[in-house]
RNA sequence: GGCGAGAUAGCUCAGCUGGCUAGAGCACACGGUUCAUACCCGUGGUGUCGAGGGUUCAAGUCCCCCUCUCGCUACCA
């Protein structure tokens, strides 16, 4: 193939809070495809993936295992390391952002937007106003004073550097509006520019004071740099990046990037303040971003309390890695979220890869060997009309593929590209079926015509399971490398897949066919997942047996602290018990329910955002916990003299805070 | 509440700028076949194309309105 220059793509670096599940896994099987296709197609590829590694979760995740921040995610780091390479995945680098080389960049690029006013030191809490014991964010001030009472404002202690976002704006805009390719799908553009860009973008903070596990501002070393400074910046560090002006060769070569392939959660760091922080650096924005869609586990609610959980290395155990592999790019189409399960895989793996492509190799090294020994010929003899036709078709079909195949990976559809190489190896067994083989070989010892005609259907059918094994090597190399094997062949470039008949004539395929992809058994699948299930509950179980320790099934919730506080403090607020005695949804409100609540001999109406998690009706009777001094607000137009307090976890399920014993309404709560 | 996406066969989804009897894959059923991993090939759907209205010679395909689902966002005191 020609060079065709260089290609650079990225994934988003991993989080090293934990091990990751296939629905993450999904992204870089997805990069790998993408990026060994294009090696194939000519480009020198650089394919970065990596893992992000700071942060206060992973200091306190750190804590709890009681090992140093550095030791748990050099561990971590290594299992997501792992499991890249099981999956086959061909990066070129494997960036951690604990590199030293990738933290002195962090550190260089803070101090350059501080140096050219990008970056300013302000406050995290906002603008504190003393009488009031308010904060408040600049935007929120009048003529630079407290927007209640009118007075001088001061920055309070818990200080922390801003960059100017609004400074960029208008340009970012401009950017993507003459770009149109840059956010893809283009869906996710629109979400952007109505949510973030046209309303206007708040400052950026870019530090932490509250923890210390992060690249340190090397000028106020009480700062450490927000984790996603520090995640996005990788994408240039790990080619080489400098801040100073003096970047690497490879730098120059591959930034802009072509592609940043992230996950469409993330698409809003990638789209706004990443291409943001590039400006400000001077340097072009990538290519394009693309925010795939998700990989869902059994409709997204997993847990590993409950043994959902899906992992890439037990998949790949039980499946091989090609059939994961397989399934994963093309389940998930383009836009939709895509859906995994055991069973799901095991349908797919069964239909496609075992029925499809395993039984047609396996027919066709069998048939080769039965009837001429594994010799692969073409007679070239003289075929009547319909023959003719036949094979044209055939030869049409399988020379054509690439083209298609082509077409759909130009707009990333790996899904689709899939299916168009899938029609090879289904036209292949139609083939099979039109020519009917297992006829020609009966008389092909009385006829030679018959003989010399069976010849050349296998022959025509090796080329052509050779070619589509040429084009499935980025999706499933190790499959194509075992294909081509059998074959006796090596796999074919790109553009020798336009030709057919390159098969060396004479040439011998194995004599000993193996079974590419076994048809797998329901039942074994489904025990296979309950062992698999069991294991997990029963780790849970055990970490949930030590006395402080927690399980990953039980996971904990980590908050950014805030600052410490008084007793004082502490004692303005005034907590009490309150019975609801009526609620209603509010109209024209997702998520409000307002209730009243009998607190004492008063009532009060209060407006809570937990329609999601409580009906009105159950509300009616409880006892709640209520912060009864807050003062009053309108919420969707209705007025909420309170606050009625729950819990919440991660995935922001809420749960009321009632007495333990029964309780008068109006208990106080202290 | 704002912005956006979607609602098409049992399941997962294709259907571009409107045009002939609305498609694919899976699953299922039947038929054929036996080289092969009980595999492959073929055949099979009366689907109110979410409801209603409109534009048009002609509408899943355009317009209006409604219902529901999802995403982002605001409020979530």
């Amino acid at each position: 193939m020609q060079n065709k220059g260089s290609y650079y793509l990225t994934t988003a670096i991993a989080y090293t809070s934990g091990k990751p599940h296939i629905g993450n896994n999904y992204e870089v099987v997805l990069a790998d495809s993408i990026a060994r296709y294009k090696r194939k197609e000519g480009y020198e590829v650089f394919f970065q993936t990596g893992t992000d590694e700071h942060g206060q979760k992973i200091e306190i995740k750190a804590q709890e295992a009681g090992v140093t921040p550095k030791e748990y995610v050099d561990r971590v780091a290594g299992e997501i390391r792992g499991l890249c390479d099981l999956l086959n995945i061909s990066y070129d680098k494997f960036i951690r952002t604990t590199d030293a080389s990738h933290e002195r960049q962090v550190q260089k690029m803070f101090k350059r937007f501080y140096d050219q006013g990008d970056i300013y030191k302000g406050s995290y809490e906002g603008m504190y106003c003393t009488p009031c014991e308010s904060f408040w964010t600049e935007l929120q001030l009048v003529d630079g004073k407290c927007p209640d009472c009118g007075r001088e404002v001061k920055p309070a202690k818990e200080e922390a550097y801003f960059f100017r976002m609004s400074k960029y704006t208008d340009r970012l805009i401009q950017y993507i509006n003459e770009h149109p390719e840059f956010i893809q799908p283009v869906s996710r553009k629109n979400e952007m520019m109505n949510n973030f860009l046209l309303p206007g973008l708040q400052d950026l903070c870019l530090s932490r004071t509250s923890f210390r596990w992060g690249i340190p501002v090397d000028f106020d070393d009480r700062h450490v740099v927000y984790v996603w400074f520090d995640a996005l910046t990788n994408y240039i560090t790990g080619i080489g990046y400098d801040a100073d002006g003096d970047s690497s060769e490879q730098y120059k070569k591959l930034w802009p990037a072509d592609l940043h392939l992230v996950g469409k959660d993330i698409i809003r760091f990638h789209t706004i303040y990443w291409p943001i922080f590039l400006m400000a650096l001077g340097e072009p924005l990538p290519k394009q971003i693309f925010g795939h869609p998700w990989l869902m586990m059994n409709g997204g609610k997993m847990s590993k309390s409950k043994g959902n959980v899906i992992y890439a290395d037990d998949l790949v155990e039980f499946f091989g890695v090609d059939a994961v592999r397989y399934y994963v790019l093309h389940e998930t189409p383009y836009e939709n979220d895509g859906n995994v399960t055991w069973e799901l895989i095991a349908e797919k793996t069964n239909a496609d890869l075992a029925n499809t492509l395993g039984n047609l190799v396996n027919r066709t090294v069998s048939m080769s060997n039965k009837y001429f020994g594994g010799i692969v010929e073409n007679k070239d003899v003289r075929l009547s009309e319909n023959d003719r036709a036949i094979d044209e078709d055939l030869k049409n079909t399988v020379t054509g593929a690439y083209g298609q195949c082509q077409a759909q990976m130009e707009s990333l559809r790996v899904a689709d590209a899939l299916t168009e190489i899938f029609g090879i190896f289904k036209r292949c067994n139609k083939y099979i079926d039109e020519t009917e083989p297992w006829v020609l070989g009966k008389e092909k010892d009385s006829d030679p015509a018959k003989g010399g005609r069976l010849a050349t259907v296998l022959y025509n059918l090796v080329e052509s399971i050779l070619i589509g094994a040429s084009l499935l090597e980025p999706f499933m190399p190790e499959t194509s490398g075992k294909i081509a094997s059998q074959l006796g062949a090596e796999l074919r470039e790109f553009d020798m897949l336009g030709r057919f008949g390159l098969y060396p004539n004479g040439n011998r395929v194995t004599d000993k066919p193996e079974i590419l992809f076994a048809r797998l058994d329901m039942k074994e699948v489904e025990k296979r997942e309950a062992e698999i299930a069991e294991a997990q509950k029963a780790e849970t179980a055990e970490k949930a047996g030590g006395q402080e320790e927690n399980g990953e099934g039980q996971p904990v919730v980590d908050l950014e602290a805030k600052p410490e506080i008084t007793y004082e403090d502490f004692a303005k607020l005034q907590f009490q018990v309150g019975e609801i005695i009526a609620c209603e949804a509010v109209p024209k409100s997702k998520k409000l329910l307002c209730s009243q609540v009998k607190i004492g001999s008063q009532v009060k109406q209060i407006v809570s955002g937990i329609k999601a998690h409580y009906s009105p009706e159950e509300m009616v009777g409880k006892k709640v916990m209520v912060l009864v001094n807050l003062k009053p607000a309108v919420l969707a137009g209705v007025k909420s003299e309170g606050m009625l307090l729950c819990a919440e976890d991660q995935e922001g399920n809420l749960a009321l805070m009632t007495p333990e014993k029964a309780m008068p309404a109006g208990a106080e709560i202290c």
